[in-house]
RNA sequence: GGCGUUGUGGCCGAGUGGCUAGGCAGAGGUCUGCAAAACCUUGUACAGCGGUUCGAAUCCGCUCAACGCCUCCA
């Protein structure tokens, strides 16, 4: 995997044999999820799933942000769930609430395994509280005015601020902007640790400095070393919390505990949106629930969100990528032929010999995973066995019964458990339904023997017109649902 | 302005020095009553300009563009 600490690729080691611990970034709830915050969870999803299928115990935490971020440093610090529940007169937590359930809708909507532990930020203010205590302990923090900073220049001295963005202290220095508000901070670059609430902040907590509320990076740190330990494997996030987040969260575990808290860093690249930014101020812009309704500017019809993320798999997770609806059509074809094959597999019969070496293609897979996760290569060898499929369908290939239980595991191990896909053609696709296409087919038959094409044609095309495809091959006809 | 990443054929997207990525679309063929599906065949692609090399999409330099970070952001 590739770990961003080190910028180069590297074998994975887990701290404890067999085990993961895994900790990604979450929501800021409050607001809708955008499709960009899919890919990223997407991306380590697919992470999850593939380390789980390797046979490893996963403890994946992701965090729910209900405390809400600074909106930004010159507003004296308003908290940006303090101010969407100020605007629409509703308590912090309820906005919280209300975000909180469509986050996990549209996970669930594109199938997202729920992580092991999904812990808040408001449920853990008391380990935010020691945290800060044991920071300051340390000389490596300091209070002003009911506040408190992390003294970034202090750290500095002996340990690398940066380390992970590959930024140094000294250039920071230099390129700082002039922004208002900041003069409480020794220094610009200074963070806060907890900050003193404002009348009008209606999120609060009592603390040893203050009523107030922790800083903005401070909650992943103390969830983190929670769950997993003070060391642990895997942690994810979108490449924009590189820094200064997760520059912050080391600098906090490095001062606290003493130790780097992280052995792999990873993270996902940006979702772009017609070769443009994803911003709600320009209109380029899409929700993920909006791709499965259809109701939105951006594509030419509904999509099953299966297919949205078909088409985010096809792409690797530290590469950006462009959302288009030209895009996303080819990719339902794709998924669509791919789920045909995946349908057809199943009542293949074996045969006395095997015409091609399964274990090899078999490896293929694992080893477009095991360099970084690279799903679409894996993807691609999929489509090398939806070849092998069809052959197997016309009888120009054979696999033994051992050989097909391999080809059959695999292929639908990578599929659904890995990939996650979801088979949106079987869905509908009845015990009722089938007699009703079967006893159609057989008339058609018989319009056909007949060579009565009106008739045969007829029911051919009725049926397409309902999403229900004829497939006339060697051995009869067989449909599929779409 | 500073730092960083990226720029692949009509579209999306792998690939890091020589060996067909893959999907969608297009073309030709097999099959079919005609189609569809399936199968087979098919593309002088690597932003531009220079350089290194026997050889570069892949390394280096410059230019342009996009994206990210520098302020909340997946």
């Amino acid at each position: 995997m590739y770990n961003s600490l080190t910028n180069s690729k590297e074998d994975f080691i887990p701290l404890n044999e067999g085990y993961v611990g895994m900790y990604v970034c979450g929501p800021t709830v409050y607001s809708n999820v955008h499709l960009g915050n899919v890919r990223t969870f997407l991306s380590f999803d697919l992470i999850f799933r593939y380390l789980k299928h390797l046979g490893y115990k996963v403890r994946y935490v992701r965090n729910i942000t209900d405390a809400g971020h600074l909106e930004n440093d010159a507003d004296e610090g308003e908290d940006r769930i303090s101010k969407k529940a100020r605007l629409e007169e509703l308590e912090p937590m309820e906005v919280v609430q209300q975000y909180t359930v469509d986050f996990h809708k549209v996970l669930d909507e594109f199938n997202l395994l729920p992580p092991s532990i999904e812990p808040t930020a408001t449920g853990h203010i008391i380990e935010q509280i020691n945290i800060i205590k044991e920071i300051l302990n340390k000389g490596l923090a300091y209070e002003i005015n009911g506040s408190v900073y992390f003294d970034v220049l202090k750290y500095n001295e002996k340990e690398h601020y940066g380390i992970l963005s590959g930024r140094n202290i000294e250039d920071a220095i230099h390129n700082t902007r002039e922004l208002d508000g900041q003069s409480e901070k020794r220094n610009p670059q200074d963070f806060a640790l907890w900050k003193k609430a404002q009348p009008e902040h209606i999120m609060r907590w009592p603390s040893p400095w203050s009523d107030g509320f922790p800083g903005w990076h401070l909650e992943c740190t103390a969830m983190s070393t929670k769950y997993l330990g003070e060391q642990f494997d895997i942690h994810g996030g979108g490449m924009d919390l590189k820094f200064p987040h997760h520059e912050c969260e080391i600098a906090q575990a490095k001062s606290c505990y003493e130790v780097s808290p992280v052995k792999y860093w990873l993270h996902g690249n940006m979702l772009i949106l017609n070769g443009r930014k994803m911003a709600k101020s320009t209109g380029n812009y899409i929700l993920p629930l909006e791709i499965i309704s259809g109701n939105n500017t951006i594509l030419s019809k509904p999509f099953p969100a299966t297919v949205a993320r078909f088409f985010m798999l096809q792409a690797h997770y530290r590469s950006v990528l462009d959302f288009s609806s030209d895009a996303l059509e080819g990719a339902e074809k794709g998924y669509y032929r791919l789920m045909s094959a995946v349908g057809s597999l199943q009542n293949i019969n074996a045969g006395s010999q095997s015409s091609f070496d399964v274990t090899v293609w078999r490896q293929s897979c694992y080893d477009a995973m095991n360099d970084d996760f690279n799903s679409p290569v894996l993807i691609a060898q999929l489509f090398e066995g939806v070849k092998y499929v069809n052959q197997l369908l016309e009888n120009k290939a054979s696999l033994t019964e051992e050989d097909l239980a391999i080809f059959k595991e695999t292929f639908n191990a990578f599929v659904f458990d890995v990939l996650g896909l979801v088979d949106v053609t079987s869905k509908d696709n009845s015990d009722k339904l089938g007699k009703v296409v079967e006893m159609l087919i057989d008339m058609r038959n018989e319009a056909r023997a007949n060579k009565n094409w009106a008739l045969s044609d007829k029911i051919r095309d009725k049926l397409a017109a309902v999403g229900v495809q004829l497939k006339d091959g060697k051995e009869g006809t067989t449909f599929s649902v779409n």
